[in-house]
DNA sequence: CGTTAGCACTCGAACTTTTTGAGTGCTAAT
DNA sequence: ATTAGCACTCAAAAAGTTCGAGTGCTAACG
């Protein structure tokens, strides 16, 4: 099983998985000789492959049908990927310096085209977290008194994220209080992390001073109510793309995938994981361990919008996707809104 | 063809059409026979629904099947059951209660929050619309500074909407000179709806004191780029619902209808047109004159935020839909979201 | 010894044929 | 006016055929 893998069975491994690709059917030894010229008669190939399919790389459906690549084929070819540092094509190199403009747009605008381009260019699914709140830096908090009891809290990031919540106040606070308050609250939380704010708050709320000074309990009280959630943003389109995918033609399957995808919880865990490294990430198929995502792989790259504040973003397709082109499609799109949105 | 229809026929379409939203499938004489207590025989169910058929309100899809309901036939049955007052499964009036919570979110999110409780308790899609950014009511504006060159403007309307861009200043301006421009266009805006706002500005910018106040210009440029767009917010969830319709299984129809609602104009359209009227509307297949709508139908109620500005809301599903349940759906939610964000 | 030609065999996909049954329209009887 | 009876229709399901791409194995070849 744990043979080392020849150069020739590497080339034919390789032609394997660029036709089925291509394609979507299960490649056969015969058309392998005919699409690259490899100077190898079909029987030899077919001694080949059957090695390979050995070795875990290549399944057949069954017995008298071409084979198809393995998830631990896709990892091998990716890593030579990888190492070959592909580069993008001219026309979306065009495309995407053309589409990425944030300038009247609001952050989370600004993510969902940037989603998207993503999914455009790549024709497959688009995908954009926004960074976790918890890491973006504080800049100011404002609170508007809608009606007499009704307040909108108002919480901009450095990074220009902007929060905002209504709130149900106890009993009426005039808009000189407000003011106040949020005078208050920015001149303490200053430049802290979102998560050093909550720290902050519920230290404050402790302390004796506070016991004595109603309206700054009720301040704290409010600002803990705007920061309270971290329901992280997620950002996906192009759902449709994934019609067009020949295997996803089962109505069944096509079903189970964006039941998937509906509730975001299982997408933002795998984006999670990619946060703890940079660079291109990649998951194929099982590997991630999230059932469900059996047969489609996940492109990411992390991008900043500030020092710490880092976010995730790329594409998810079929296994069977063009990796050699979605990769640096992924790679340049974070690099991009990582200089547009970085507020150093 | 435009002869009176008896009572005896209406029966016997209602019992088709009931059948059919059961069924998905043709019905045919025999089978209505059976699940409907008619008194009548088969034969007899026939003559009268060749009359149907004649009267273009049922459609046989061949000569040895069932027969369809024609759009005409679902209006004839839906204004019957709009006379009729349909009234709401309790248990529907329970959950839609219990899910229709607002503090704490802000609009954006109760918005597509309610656009998911209706795509759940309809089991199709449900669709909300926000208020026409031009209808609101300016509340405030805030020019908040997060990097020298960078400016993040937010505008608070009344009803609790808040509006953020990033914009990009020619020059620096100082965090002072911006809250002074705040006051300036606070002090003049108070009041308008965002309509009139516009031109204001417009007016103000053409105004002679202006050319000597190289901040007061500066200021009415910057708010003219908040306020410039108005692409209406669409919140659509349950997409995924629609796949779960026998009618749709089909691979190929089913990735036309996700196009469809990708670019949201065409939804757009058709919400806009139900902003006129208020109450429960309903459009029916190609009635709507949109092409694509084939096979679908759109139930919608109007809902208020404040005086005048309105939002509509609503389920889409398919043409063969359980309106006697989806109605009093519709019309009950967007009554309790009405009272809930009726900033009165 | 690695490579290749040859060949029997497999098995799903595609096409045809047959069967089945729900449904219709018409006619004649009630 | 209603209905029972009957011949007829036609899509869908089932069963049967054909086709061909693909395989594995063996024996020959350089």
């Amino acid at each position: 099983m744990e043979e080392q893998l020849s150069e020739r069975g590497k080339r034919i491994l390789e032609a394997v998985i660029e036709d089925y690709i291509a394609t979507a059917e299960p490649v056969g030894s015969r058309s392998i000789t005919r699409s690259h010229a490899l100077a190898l008669s079909p029987a030899t190939v077919r001694n080949v492959m059957s090695d390979l399919e050995e070795m875990g790389l290549l399944t057949s459906p069954h017995a008298s049908a071409g084979r198809i690549p393995t998830d631990k084929a896709y990892r091998l070819y990716v890593n030579s990927i990888l190492e070959a540092k592909q580069n993008l094509a001219p026309g979306n190199r065009e495309e995407i310096r053309r589409r990425c403009r944030m300038a009247g747009k609001d952050l989370a605008e600004v993510l969902k085209d940037t989603s998207r381009l993503l999914s455009t260019t790549s024709s497959y699914m688009g995908v954009v977290m926004a960074p976790r709140l918890a890491a973006n830096v504080f800049h100011q908090m404002e609170f508007v008194k809608l009606s007499s009891r009704r307040i909108l809290a108002i919480l901009v990031s450095q990074n220009g994220t902007v929060q905002n919540r209504l709130l149900e106040a106890e009993e009426e606070i005039s808009q000189e209080d407000l003011i106040r308050m949020a005078n208050y609250l920015n001149g303490m939380l200053q430049g802290l992390t979102i998560a050093q704010v909550r720290e902050r708050l519920l230290a404050e709320m402790q302390s004796e001073k506070v016991r004595y000074d109603s309206l700054m309990a009720r301040a704290l009280n409010l600002s803990q109510q705007t920061i309270r959630s971290d329901g992280a943003e997620i950002f996906l389109e192009g759902q449709a793309n994934i019609l067009d995918q020949p295997e996803f033609s089962d109505a069944v399957k096509m079903r189970e995938i964006f039941r998937t995808f509906e509730k975001k919880s299982m997408l933002l865990d795998l984006l999670d994981r990619s946060l703890q490294a940079d660079g291109v990430q990649i998951f194929i198929g099982a590997e991630s361990n999230l059932l469900k995502m059996e047969g489609m792989s996940l492109v990411t790259s992390t991008y900043l919008t500030g020092k710490d504040t880092v976010g995730v973003l790329g594409v998810i397709g079929p296994t069977r996707m063009g990796y050699g082109r979605v990769i640096p499609i992924v790679d340049y799109t974070a690099k991009l809104i990582s200089r547009l949105l970085d507020t150093e």
